[in-house]
Formats: structure tokens, sequence, C-alpha cells
DNA sequence: AGGACGCCCTGTTCGC
DNA sequence: TGCGAACAGGGCGTCC
């Protein structure tokens, strides 16, 4: 699930469960998540601390304690957050649990486990260390444009990669090319400062819907092409059948009548 | 550089 | 119906 609509859901999850508690213990059921730490190092930097602010860039979640250090959350393919009282029995999948002075407990959910999870001295360390592009939600029109100018390959390929445009997956670079009727691998080069422009509009509208919709396409509008995106389907645009093709290695979903 | 591939995982879906 | 293969929304390394 989790690209930049889904991380952003969950930011807010965590502001509204985790943030001002004492954090009691953590369990981790899955060292291998860990990067350059280990259990015991994110206990002692976790225990007894309180997450104080959360930022995200990209898919990246990241939570700030008030002892000089952030969690870095990444939610792979398959991640999530769920907040469990007190009493209530752990999440299937729950690999890692951050329990609080109050009992109930963060979990974070990953049955691929796909998923990082790290500390870092700050934000952008972890930002440099992965040479992340600019957040696809916070860049402007001009940084995006240069970022385009950069590009020699598909489009598509393009919007997904994490170090020219952090935050869109598979899912959400379909929904833009969708509305923006552009095959998924037209030319990053064939495409002039008018069909940047409208690109870069629909990517920041695309994204705030999805946030607004809690990043859950069935609650999409019709019009989105994601609601439809599924064996069977058909283009809300003309109502042809969509189809997909293998693009930038993975399955782009496309309506063949209306993005050529 | 960018695209194709394999791999990391495991639950679900597909096809014979 | 049953079972193995293929696939799933991410990301990394390798090869061409």
């Amino acid at each position: 699930m989790p690209e930049l609509p889904d991380v952003e859901y969950y930011r807010r999850y965590f502001n509204a469960t985790a943030l001002r508690q004492r954090i009691a213990h953590i369990h981790m059921h899955e060292p291998r998540l860990l990067e350059a730490t280990s259990p015991q190092g994110l206990g002692r930097a976790l225990k007894g601390r309180h997450f104080v602010s959360t930022q995200r860039h990209g898919k990246y979640l990241f939570a700030e304690t008030d002892g000089d250090n952030w969690l870095v959350l990444h939610f792979g393919m398959s991640g999530e957050l769920h907040y469990t009282k007190n009493g209530e029995s752990e999440p299937e999948h729950t690999q890692f649990s951050i329990e609080f002075g109050n009992f109930h407990r963060l979990d974070y959910i990953a049955p691929r486990k796909l998923g990082h999870i790290a500390l870092v001295k700050s934000p952008q360390y972890c930002i440099e260390a992965k040479t992340l592009g600019p957040d696809a939600l916070a860049i402007d029109e001009e940084t995006f444009v240069e970022q385009a100018a950069k590009r020699r390959g598909g489009i598509k390929a393009w919007l997904m990669d994490q170090h020219s445009l952090a935050g869109i997956g598979n899912l959400y670079s379909d929904e833009i090319l969708f509305q923006c009727r552009l095959h998924p691998r037209t030319a990053v080069a064939d495409l002039d400062d008018k069909d940047l422009s409208r690109i870069y509009r629909t990517t920041q509208r695309v994204l705030e819907k999805a946030i607004e919709c809690k990043a859950d396409p069935a609650q999409l509008p019709e019009s989105f092409l994601l609601p439809h995106r599924h064996t069977g389907g058909l283009c809300p645009r003309c109502n042809g059948a969509l189809g997909y093709i293998d693009s930038a290695g993975r399955t782009a979903w496309l309506c063949p009548g209306c993005q050529g």
C-alpha cells in the first residue's frame, strides 16, 4: 500500500495516538527489519522517552524523540500502523510494537517484512544517506521542471524514481498518467514546459485528494483510475476496457484509448 | 543513464 | 476441489 498518501495518513495517525506518551517498552519481533541498530540499541534510544513531533519525506515517516534522535519507519509493500488498546490482542503480522505507559501500543504491521526501521540523528541525515529526491508534495513547480530536464527515460520510471521525486509509487503514478492522458512510456524529454506544468498540477491534486480520502482508493472519486484499476475495470472517461503493460518493472494500468 | 532482471518476504489469486 | 505458479502497491544490487 504505502505510497506518499498512505504514509502521510500514518503520520497523522501517529500524531493522534503516539505523541507525548511515555514509551515504556518496545517489542521487536523481526530484528531483520532494523537498519544499523539492534533491538537493544532501539530499546536504549526509546525507552523512557516521548515522541515530540513527526515528519514525512516521500514514503518515509520520521518520529522525533526528546532524546536527540528520530525513529525512521518505512513500510515496504505491505506495512501499516495500528494503535492497539490495552487488552486488545496484537494484530497478526505485528513485527514491532511500542508500548506506552498506559499499556496501549502502537503496532507496526508488515506481512511481507519488506520495510525498514532505523534510528537517525535527523530526517535530513536519512534523506541524504538514501539520496532521496525532493518530496513529491512539497516540491515547487520550478524544481519539478528542473528534475524533469535531467531525465532521458520514460515518464512512469521518472515519477517512481525515489532519487528524483520521493513518494510516488506504482499506483499513484498510474493515476497521475491517466489524468494527464499520457502513456507510461512517454519520454520525459519529449514533454514541453506546458506539459510539465500540467503534470505538476495533476500530481499535487492527486496526492492531496488521496490524502483527503485517507489513501483508500475505494474512497477516491469515480472519475479517478484507481477505483477501476482491476481485471474487468472500465475507463471512467470513455468506458473502454482498462488494460496493463509492463513498465519500469511494474504493472502499469492504463486506458489504451485515452492514453495512446 | 536507464531499463531489465533477480532477490528479499509471504499472503492471495490464477490457471491447469 | 486442489495444488503449484505467478503475482502484489517497494527498493536494492548487478548487468548490459
